[in-house]
DNA sequence: CTGTTAGCGCGTTCAA
DNA sequence: TTGAACGCGCTAACAG
């Protein structure tokens, strides 16, 4: 049978010292100090007895759970790696990480959030939104509960609350860019044809801040490079659409500079497309896309080429902001951090 | 500023009764009668006082974190759907997960579970394991210390622990089975083509327990249709063999029973051979995999046919099992639980 | 400088 | 229905 719980009492009185010693020893408190012979014996009796602290105990004393909320939907394969990059700096810090997932769709499950926080049971709250969150009553609530908060990827243009986005701008000139030097020398001029944007849209993504972004930035590098930007707007989910359009543009040759979509979630259906009128990606068709939310780089035949949002990286740096927080009091001002996107290439351009 | 934080005292006070009444009314204890009047004015008083039971203060007395840890590797695709799983009977039960990746490779980076139980973080331990896993120090480790505990995928042939897994031999015989259907009549005699069985292979998943089963499957549903297995094991990662091997098979005219793949994550390798050789899947060669890690009846084109382990039901049922033990103590024999897998149609056959 | 004593934090539970 | 003790570790005030 396992024995009896070990306390510090019991490790106290096997090195021949008092409970205070124990506790200063393990937390090196620098008011007390604790002589290398003791502190040997103490470490000692711990590892004899395989003392373990009380985490509950501890936590309820300093006041610290040392855990931090990730809430996010777990239906997101991005979600995972947001979740090792805090897992990587939470680590690093001695945090832990207590999943919440938003299972519902339109109810807000995140006020069972600022409940954990008031039960104690975490120091700091990180949600994975998208990029058209922006719910202004839940920031109140927890700006009013004063509780260590950031959002990855929401609440973008909204400056009351800490939040952490990749740079969408800059990701589609890096697509372009490559998009565009595939198909001749760096230097091509405003006689090269130039690539097609495609957004896929739903009636979220509308006013959406990062497919503002993404289209000003497309509208940008075409002036850069005085060509004419070719803009072209769908509705999601209609395969039958794209494959009409697919037809109609290759007939012209006015898909001849490549193609950026925005979602890469609907390349699938682009791929389809193409499948059934017998057009090679990559070879009748090149194609790139703005996210790379379906790991296209790796799954998908020929291999997409992509911009790579940095989740694990905005999972990390989340972390340390929610921390930052929690030292600097809540005077502090949000933070608003903007990560670099990165490209894959792959066999699609 | 927020004010200070309000304990079950004031509660107490605010009502007009003892704090074990609060404490009898939060927790509806059932030796305590408390008066329906009574009742009411203590939740009346927490209402407006708004509040929160401390979770540390209560976990130190009742012994109980109301966590569980989930162990796995975050780079896995599907743990996200374990997660799932977990997240929705640990939701009904009142119970947190607190997220323990296993990060590095090699080491033995599960000790901290204990470490974790030992510290009361935690009430009991599920780990998303590979087939092939089955450490028996790590099994006695638990044994020994004493924790609720139960594997997903792994121990399937270790008696000393609680694990959970699919039925791999099921699966073949559901894939086959549909292979076998799309080919003609459902009364398809010996003269029918059998699917050939590509086993792709890496140095751990030899001797595989999930393997094993998988082809042993494959040999009776050859034999109950008394035709002859025609089983193919190859490297992983070796795409030019995969060519090699499409090519000369279509030749001889031996793939027109279709194939089935055991792993899923070697399909886009296929689909890729299949292109370079301008063959048409679905269409001049039928293919299924045996699992459906890539989410490849989403994402591929064309879609893939495949069966999917039922890893949110997985998860769900790991948290019952493990609450179970929880429960029944520590005579309670390890459980073995077995969940069917279903299927996808998907366009490739 | 080294170490001790006493009291706290907060909810639960058992004897009165 | 209540008062009092308890669970376990932290820390301020205090003593050698």
């Amino acid at each position: 049978m396992s024995r009896k719980r070990v306390t510090s009492f019991d490790v106290a009185r096997r090195a021949g010292v008092s409970r205070s010693v124990v506790s200063a020893v393990l937390n090196n408190t620098p008011g007390i100090g604790v002589s290398e012979e003791t502190r040997e014996a103490v470490l000692e009796a711990i590892r004899e007895l395989d003392y373990h602290v009380d985490a509950q105990a501890r936590s309820m004393k300093t006041g610290k759970s040392m855990c931090l909320a990730a809430y996010g939907n777990l239906k997101h394969p991005l979600f995972l790696q947001l979740l090792e990059g805090m897992q990587k700096s939470c680590e690093a810090r001695g945090y832990q990480i207590l999943l919440c997932s938003g299972s519902r769709g339109g109810g807000q499950d995140r006020s069972k959030l600022l409940t954990l926080y008031h039960q104690r049971r975490i120091d700091g709250i990180v949600t994975f939104d998208d990029t058209s969150y922006c719910d202004t009553a839940w920031a109140e609530e927890v700006i009013q509960a004063g509780v260590p908060y950031i959002s990855v990827e929401g609440f973008a243009e909204y400056d009351g609350v800490s939040s952490i986005q990749a740079d969408y701008r800059g990701s589609i000139a890096l697509a372009l860019d490559h998009l565009a030097g595939g198909t001749g020398s760096a230097a091509a001029g405003p006689s090269a044809a130039v690539p097609l944007y495609l957004e896929m849209a739903s009636q979220a993504s509308s006013g959406n801040w990062a497919e503002r972004n993404r289209r000003e930035a497309y509208a940008e590098w075409c002036a850069r490079r005085s060509c004419t930007p070719r803009l072209l707007q769908l509705e999601e989910s209609r395969p039958d659409e794209l494959e009409k359009l697919l037809a109609g543009h290759l007939a012209d040759g006015s898909l001849s500079g490549g193609l950026l979509i925005n979602w890469s979630s609907s390349v699938p259906d682009l791929y389809r497309a193409a499948w059934k009128l017998r057009l090679r990606i990559g070879e009748d068709l090149r194609v790139m896309a703005a996210d790379n939310t379906i790991r296209g780089h790796k799954l998908l035949v020929p291999a997409l080429s992509c911009v790579e949002i940095p989740y694990g990286r905005m999972g990390a740096e989340a972390v340390e902001a929610v921390l930052r927080q929690m030292d600097g009091g809540r005077d502090k001002q949000p933070e608003k951090i903007w990560l670099q996107a990165s490209l894959h290439r792959g066999e699609s351009v």
